[in-house]
DNA sequence: GTCTATAGAGGGATAGAC
DNA sequence: GTCTATCCCTCTATAGAC
């Protein structure tokens, strides 16, 4: 993904500082806009420099906002991904990504929520982001499920792959209405009660 | 909600068959667009006459929308609401609400998943429609779920109120992956294997 | 690398003729 | 009720000075 608009992991470092001000206004900006209503001139203010620097750093506006996206999976995969043996340890992992988003970053579920509706159009320039993203999370929560029901820890009557779709599911409706009133609403909890009801161990 | 844009329902059949012309075409443009992205003058030229003339009908952007999604609710709810009992059978009406939805309104599943998304920021036009329909629903699903459970066809370790959250969320969020992959997500299917899995009786 | 200035497109809403 | 014309705004992206 970073390799699509023209640049290596590498080059980054130059210019990083401004670059990383850049993607963190982007975030509060398209997180609580979205894409089309989230102007360059709004990510400049926050970032305190002028529309055209911007456009310095980042080619265009749709660079940019897949340069916010890869940026954040990045991190995700990182913290929550990488190292997890797989299994109930995955699904545990899911969980705390969840309550960590909720806590530490709620524009970046906002991000997500607001921009994976808005780019069900063929034609978003995030499409294809998100339908690789779905692909790949869909598949890894399924992988996962598939691991737990070989350990005879998932119940009999449930089948992985819908299993797989209904959390991934969950937690995209959840956001929803998380987003519409978040004090009434605790997404980490519900998923992880939601994942119990599915096991036939404890979490 | 109709009084909202200073209109009775005895007012709109005066020039019914236009206003219903540009709410159709509303239908299609916002669904595929949103509303920002949405313009008036695409809601005009597949109507059939000027921008000019589709703010003769609805005063603004914002009441044009508004009207679309209180249509689409007043036909929803005469045809899977009113006259349904309660209990199971309300639960039976949201199944085969979903899949005539899926089969033969799918720019409708599209517009109200692309909506609900962008108006969760709270200065958006139709952001307090939102927060009273996911009041509303939830409720509604939570008071069939306590009806199940008052005649012994919930399961015992189901909590209603939650239940209601998990179905509304799952709902959204297949609605989602199936806007990404309408061939691979059934949605109505999933929602009815979901929802047996929460009852002691079949569906 | 950052700025100002501006081109160029598209949008909502209004005025006024018919 | 419907149109054309237009105003005025916002937005992306580019040009070119510093």
């Amino acid at each position: 993904m970073s390799a699509a608009h023209g640049r290596t992991r590498g080059e980054y470092a130059k210019s990083s500082a401004r670059r990383q001000a850049i993607l963190e206004a982007a975030v509060e900006v398209f997180a609580s806009a979205g894409f089309h209503r989230g102007s360059l001139r709004d990510v400049a203010d926050r970032a305190g420099l002028s529309q055209a620097g911007v456009l310095h750093h980042f080619p265009s506006k749709p660079h940019l906002v897949a340069a916010v996206l890869t940026w954040r999976d990045d991190e995700s995969r990182q913290r929550f991904v990488d190292d997890v043996p797989g299994g109930l340890e995955t699904v545990r992992a899911l969980v705390a990504l969840i309550e960590y988003n909720q806590r530490k970053t709620p524009e970046l579920v906002e991000l997500y929520a607001t921009l994976s509706a808005e780019a069900t159009s063929s034609d978003h320039p995030v499409h294809e982001y998100f339908v690789r993203r779905y692909a790949w999370v869909v598949g890894y929560v399924q992988r996962a499920f598939e691991s737990i029901a070989g350990s005879g820890e998932l119940r009999a009557d449930v089948d992985p792959a819908a299993a797989a779709r209904w959390v991934v599911a969950l937690m995209d409706g959840l956001q929803i209405q998380w987003l519409y009133d978040r004090d009434s609403v605790d997404m980490a909890a519900h998923v992880r009660t939601y994942i119990r009801s599915l096991l036939t161990v404890d979490l």
